[in-house]
DNA sequence: TCTATATACGAACGTCGTTCGAGTCAAGGT
DNA sequence: ACCTTGACTCGAACGACGTTCGTATATAGA
């Protein structure tokens, strides 16, 4: 089957499931659509999205570039691949009306934690054409949670958006500032502490309210900050 | 001076204003750092984002690349020019307690603004350094807004982030498919419409909610979706 | 056994960001 | 009037990127 026409299914059959698929065959050592994008994942996983090249990925299969091109249309077809992929890995729960709000965040916490493990791969997530069926299974599962929580339709709808907008975007921010330490060229990483530093020695005329409130800007351990933005957006959600 | 000095210079003193400078010299066409980022803002503008190439702007230079290395440290570098570029044409309202809501979302919607005329230039916001002096004016006005309207210095400060996170998300996420409806990539641009009908066409067992409010799902005029989240989210930071 | 088809892959094309090094100018000290 | 100094210009090149072409090969069905 001709990689396009696997995407053109991936977006249109929610998998029409025939017969078993008839078993690869090849020259030496088979390389399946499974292989490449696992591969691709481990590629990331230890050195960043942006280490993922066509030769780099095809390098590690052993093998040159254009072999890849027979199960993928393109490199965004494989990011596409990729974000499916994560998708997968979610668990959506069974709408519980009483608890929709946690199971909510709990989601949403799901898919921060693929995205982080995959550094920088949320780039690809704000990439994509959001009808891969995977992509969608995701949407659904959110969007039940919040209809089962008494939000209207329509603010449910673009609940969904905005919340996966921000996840996508908080982890993006995350993921390059961690890639930056690791380049670490001289002055472009900043630990937390360089930027209290950095934000504290403003002029306090010109930025009163940045130089008084250092510490709340710099503040958070973990995913503080995460938790309470999702938090503040489902509640400014829920009333509307 | 140092195009490197030049950069520390935007991230650690607030511009120590001293003599002008000393007038240009060059051997024909002298160029100026603001020569280099107003023409690659144009670049953007008609071209967009991802069009801004070393060489393409060397070229509306009429020189090589390598001319623009004595302006500019790095792509990276010129993405923060062009980013400061861009706040610096923002005004910010002096806080008004009653009516800081609308100043707010007021401020929200000139960024975005700004981001859409040059398409795919938040990609560049969300890779940058919060230290650069022309963005933290950004912040300290918003923030600003936030305290005056009663929120907490905690939330505010996270609602700050928070708003500038998703308005560069939304705006990247736009400008992607805008983009993509030029280039008209076969099967990989997706108006409305047919983003509707595919969503209509899955099947009602497995995506029951999705199936049934496929019109809230791509509704929205113009920038309702934008509105209604920086609503949802600036009414959740403000009750905590 | 023969043919069609899907896959494999070496080689190449054009583009990208960036660096090197030789060259060119103008200002300031002497 | 000369020379040093420092900033700027820019042709040429390097290595890496995504992608395509053409050909080789191995299996599935006839």
């Amino acid at each position: 089957m001709n990689p396009r026409e696997r995407r053109a299914a991936r977006h249109q059959l929610p998998a029409p499931e025939g017969e078993p698929r008839p078993k690869p065959r090849r020259r030496k050592a088979p390389i399946t659509p499974e292989q490449v994008t696992d591969t691709a994942l481990r590629l990331i996983e230890t050195e960043g999205y942006e280490a993922l090249t066509m030769r780099r990925l095809a390098g590690a299969l052993d093998t040159g570039p254009a072999s890849l091109y027979a199960h993928v249309v393109n490199k965004a077809d494989l990011d596409e691949l990729l974000i499916g992929r994560l998708c997968t890995r979610l668990t959506l729960p069974e709408p519980d009306p009483a608890a929709w709000r946690e199971q909510l965040t709990g989601v949403c916490a799901q898919v921060r934690d693929q995205y982080l493990k995959y550094p920088g791969i949320s780039r690809a997530a704000l990439a994509m054409v959001h009808t891969d069926l995977e992509t969608v299974r995701v949407s659904e599962g959110m969007l039940a949670l919040l209809l089962a929580g008494g939000v209207s339709p329509q603010a449910a709808a673009w609940a969904v958006d905005a919340l996966l907008l921000y996840v996508a975007a908080y982890c993006l921010e995350i993921s390059i500032v961690k890639q930056r330490e690791v380049h670490n060229e001289a002055d472009w990483a900043v630990d937390p502490e360089e930027l209290r530093r950095r934000l504290a020695a403003l002029p306090a005329e010109d930025f009163p309210h940045t130089t008084r409130h250092t510490a709340e800007l710099t503040a958070g351990k973990g995913h503080d900050r995460f938790d309470c933005t999702l938090a503040a957006m489902i509640d400014g959600f829920a009333r509307r």
